[in-house]
DNA sequence: GACACGTGGTC
DNA sequence: TGACCAAGTGT
């Protein structure tokens, strides 16, 4: 195994925690629904809301039966509610093309809506225990540290895949272990901010903390102010239409509060173009 | 490649 | 308190 590898992956075997997608058997369905839901979203929020949504929809054929607003009301407070409009879609196209099998090539999730280059090779490893590098913010973080000696990524994308690449032991299950390891470190070890570089299994060989854990120039960028912004407005138009009246909505009666008109009718119009509502005369409501 | 996209927790 | 952060994707 490569070094880091032989550091890495007994530390995982030892510490890794106990999450619903590790268990054994877990299956490929829920594998793809909980890395949708882990897309910007924190372990801790997704676990109850995968449980339940494995519990009402157990495969992507069950979850493709039902419309779309079904999907977007059960997705509930998750945060960004166009992953639950393209998880379904995606059941659909599993159940259309796939003959209701989660695939496990690449290519073929690749080229389901809403599964980028991320969650394609984490359902390809994770589900199938297939050989390729998976990269997520956590690794980008470990490798920007531990090989490159930098604070922060930084890197191109797509470098980091290749370096992903070269850190994979040959054994299939040891690869699916580092992949998984690398990214468990960056998120209870070498996180963002105050990392705990003294319970590290990498400390002995780390560039960053050798080189005593210098500055690097920030390139992230600001997010955006939340407060008064248009997907605040968006969020407010879904939560009512999701958890309002179960009648359809009056266009002038959604969010009739809101004291930025332009912006609440843009939100409208966003959410529309987006297919997360659709406008029924003169009524709003989530997608059939 | 930059940007838009939710929501809630943390320091 | 407010800025940062969180298993990314599509345009």
């Amino acid at each position: 195994m490569p070094a880091l590898a032989d550091a890495l992956v007994p530390w995982f075997r030892a510490h890794a925690r106990d999450l619903p997608w590790r268990r054994p058997g877990y299956g490929a369905w829920g594998t793809l629904v909980s890395e949708f839901m882990l897309q910007q979203t924190p372990v801790a929020r997704v676990i109850p809301h995968l449980e339940a949504w494995l519990a009402r929809w157990p495969t992507p054929a069950a979850l493709a039966a039902d419309p779309p607003a079904e999907a977007v009301r059960q997705w509930a407070n998750l945060g960004y509610p166009r992953r639950a409009l393209w998880l379904h879609r995606a059941a659909v196209e599993i159940r259309d093309r796939h003959a209701g099998v989660v695939p496990r090539d690449v290519d073929a999730l690749l080229a389901l809506t809403g599964i980028g280059d991320y969650t394609a090779r984490a359902v390809a490893v994770f589900a199938y225990g297939d050989r390729h590098p998976v990269v997520d913010t956590n690794t980008r973080r470990v490798i920007a540290r531990v090989v490159d000696g930098r604070a922060q990524p930084g890197t191109p994308h797509r470098r980091d895949l290749a370096a992903m690449a070269a850190l994979l032991p040959e054994d299939v299950a040891d690869a699916a272990a580092m992949n998984a390891a690398t990214m468990e470190l960056g998120q209870v070890i070498c996180t963002a901010r105050a990392p705990r570089c003294d319970e590290c299994p990498l400390r002995d060989t780390c560039a960053w903390l050798a080189a005593g854990r210098p500055e690097t120039e920030d390139t992230r960028r600001r997010q955006a102010r939340y407060e008064g912004s248009d997907r605040q407005a968006r969020g407010a138009v879904l939560r009512q239409l999701r958890d309002g009246d179960p009648a359809p909505a009056l266009q002038d009666a959604v969010i009739a509060e809101w004291p930025d008109r332009a912006q609440r009718d843009r939100a409208i119009l966003s959410l529309l173009s987006d297919g997360l509502i659709e406008a029924d005369g003169e009524t709003l409501r989530l997608p059939r």
